[in-house]
DNA sequence: CGGTATGATTGTAT
DNA sequence: ATACAATCATACCG
């Protein structure tokens, strides 16, 4: 109580605020004294933005020839005579002793409200939808780790594979340097975003630690203010996540759509991949060494010689009349070579076609004609 | 240019 | 996961 009052006539003495009925009862004036400061608190925090205002105008004003009478503004040869007072003001009130009670009352108190007014959607779980485009933008490679080398190596290999500068590894390096330009904008947006973000959360938390000697903000307050920030960031992150993927796909079905560009295998491919169907016509289904054979003796894919087997069987069992001359060919293909290999030249049998599964063998004459 | 050949993709069943 | 069937979209050829 003589706390209080004490206080009071101190703040009294700096606004000349306090106009307390001395009258009332006691609980009414505790709460109109809380009232005053209160109101002292709004007042000094209000003015310190003029005062940092002030603060921002230059100096460079040319010292005042007629200098100011002092007792009419505080004295003060810097233009502006309100700063100095408002330290003044400030400075006794951060020194006053019930003050850190005070705040802490006024900082409790504000916690519950503003805990309750929205306090309980804390820590929502990662958004499904980014997480969805992180997953893809990582499996594009386009957020993974930088594989430097990786896409020249992957060119070389191509090279090598293909032997013969083909189409298909010049659109693809085509499609790696259009991914790398998404990849290179995609990495410096972010880094944009997340520099601006770190930069605008140091402000507003320095701002509001400067303001929090003044005002009840209390850690945790300014916590909540961050992750408000860091949301918004990220909400914007995710549409720059989106239109990346956009820009992905886009360049996917522009590129990597093989349908689009189809090339025929060549001739040489076509003969190995019939010889081995004909040859193998009652259980035409190359076991995956096979195909891994098949593929690298083709300059292809596995999964092409997969198609290519796909496609045959059921495009021979659809019609196998179209396909009977085709199979003699390879039929005696396959004959002559059997026969070059085995010392017993032409005195032919059948070659060596066991035909005895699902698929029909063509009826041919030894000589190669039906 | 139109028809056919052909490699790839998609949907379904096993 | 694999095979099959249907279908797509392009390549190729007369």
């Amino acid at each position: 109580m003589d706390d209080q009052t004490r206080m009071l006539a101190s703040m009294g003495g700096l606004g000349g605020l306090s106009q307390a009925d001395v009258g009332d009862p006691d609980s009414v004036r505790k709460q109109q004294d809380i009232g005053d400061i209160l109101q002292q608190i709004m007042a000094i925090t209000d003015e310190s933005l003029d005062e940092a205002q002030a603060r921002c105008w230059p100096e460079e004003a040319p010292a005042q020839w007629t200098p100011q009478r002092e007792g009419e503004l505080g004295g003060s040869t810097a233009g502006c005579a309100l700063p100095l007072n408002f330290q003044h003001r400030k400075h006794a009130l951060n020194c006053h002793r019930m003050k850190p009670a005070l705040f802490s009352v006024l900082c409790e108190i504000k916690e519950k409200t503003v805990l309750s007014i929205r306090g309980v959607q804390e820590e929502d779980p990662p958004d499904p939808q980014i997480m969805r485009l992180d997953n893809m933008l990582l499996a594009e490679g386009v957020s993974g780790p930088e594989k430097g080398g990786g896409s020249a190596a992957a060119a070389a290999a191509a090279a090598a594979a293909g032997g013969s500068p083909n189409d298909s590894s010049i659109e693809h390096s085509d499609y790696r340097a259009k991914l790398a330009q998404i990849r290179q904008i995609y990495h410096s947006e972010l880094e944009k975003y997340e520099q601006a973000c770190s930069e605008f959360t140091n402000h507003v938390m320095n701002l509001l630690r400067e303001q929090s000697r003044t005002r009840p903000i209390s850690p945790k307050e300014i916590e909540r203010m961050v992750a408000i920030i860091h949301r918004k960031f990220s909400s914007i992150q995710m549409q720059l996540k989106q239109s990346t993927c956009e820009a992905v796909m886009i360049l996917r079905s522009r590129f990597l759509d093989a349908r689009r560009k189809r090339r025929n295998f060549n001739k040489q491919a076509t003969e190995v991949l019939n010889e081995y169907f004909y040859s193998h016509l009652s259980n035409p289904y190359p076991s995956e060494e096979a195909k891994e054979e098949l593929a690298k003796k083709c300059g292809i894919t596995v999964s092409q010689v997969s198609n290519w087997f796909g496609n045959k069987r059921i495009r021979y069992k659809k019609n196998i009349g179209k396909f009977q001359e085709e199979a003699n060919l390879y039929a005696v293909k396959t004959a002559v070579d059997a026969a070059n290999v085995s010392a017993q030249a032409s005195q032919a049998n059948s070659p060596a076609t066991p035909n005895s599964g699902g698929y029909p063998a063509p009826c041919y004459t030894p000589d190669g004609r039906l």
